[in-house]
DNA sequence: TTAAATACGATTAAATATGTCGTATTTATT
DNA sequence: AATAAATACGACATATTTAATCGTATTTAA
């Protein structure tokens, strides 16, 4: 429990490696899959999505690539996460309502709080804390 | 990513469920699975491994059942996990470093931090207070 | 025109989580 | 002593999710 994804991490070990160039860099998904040794094509979707998220900008044709769009002090950790991911929640009912026998449950409202913690903390971290 | 597990969820019903009585009351797996609608034997199992944790007593023979044996508001939520689960970290290189291409990473630090924060958050919040 | 890159839906494979089965043990009740 | 209702627990089966691969299209510098 708690962890997070590959997508998650092959898109953390991106941004860092791009932060450690120049900003106008262009960097290819096969550099870094050979760097760090993952899957280049996974790591191309992840990458194609933070494009789509305007995360990153990309370019296309031979000598193309990937570099950082966004302002990533402006980022939170949770947007980053509930981009790539989806909602942040601990259990499904934080966001959909169609639990079978939520008028039975008794863990509701504490799982919430829990919830609401760990939220705030991501909302509380940067991606620029992370990746820098 | 991040959620819980359908044993942890269980085990706070039952610790929640068996908060609304008498101290020593005794609660059976069945009663605590008709009631919130989940599967009995899975149920059986955690209350098992919670007992074997001291966290509860098991009485054996008809008319057993479990009942709460540790003070709730000395575990934290951090213990409580683990216990359950196993290491509590976002990825697996926190605890193991087996991972082959540690020299290669560049997020190790990071995501200890994050993982750090994480902990520290659920080092603070008790059983009790989620259960009560 | 070619080659090297991104773009992306569809599918497969692997890992993990969830649930069930079968059997043993304990013990209150009859 | 026999029975029944509960816990105890390893082994297995199923379902779900995650991770990876495949195939094909598009873009564009050389």
């Amino acid at each position: 429990m708690l962890k997070i994804t590959r997508k998650v991490e092959y898109a953390l070990i991106a941004l860092r490696h791009m932060q450690s160039k120049n900003v106008d860099e262009l960097t290819s998904a096969k550099e870094i899959a050979n760097q760090y040794g993952i899957p280049q094509q996974l790591l191309a979707k992840t990458l194609q999505q933070m494009a789509r998220d305007r995360i990153l900008e990309a370019v296309q044709g031979p000598a193309g690539g990937y570099r950082i769009l966004a302002k990533l002090d402006r980022i939170s950790l949770k947007d980053f996460f509930e981009k790539l991911e989806g909602p942040l929640g601990m259990m499904d009912c934080y966001f959909e309502s169609d639990c079978i026998q939520i008028s039975a449950c008794n863990i509701r409202v504490p799982i919430q709080r829990i919830n609401d913690n760990l939220r705030n903390m991501f909302t509380q971290m940067t991606l620029q804390e992370v990746t820098q």
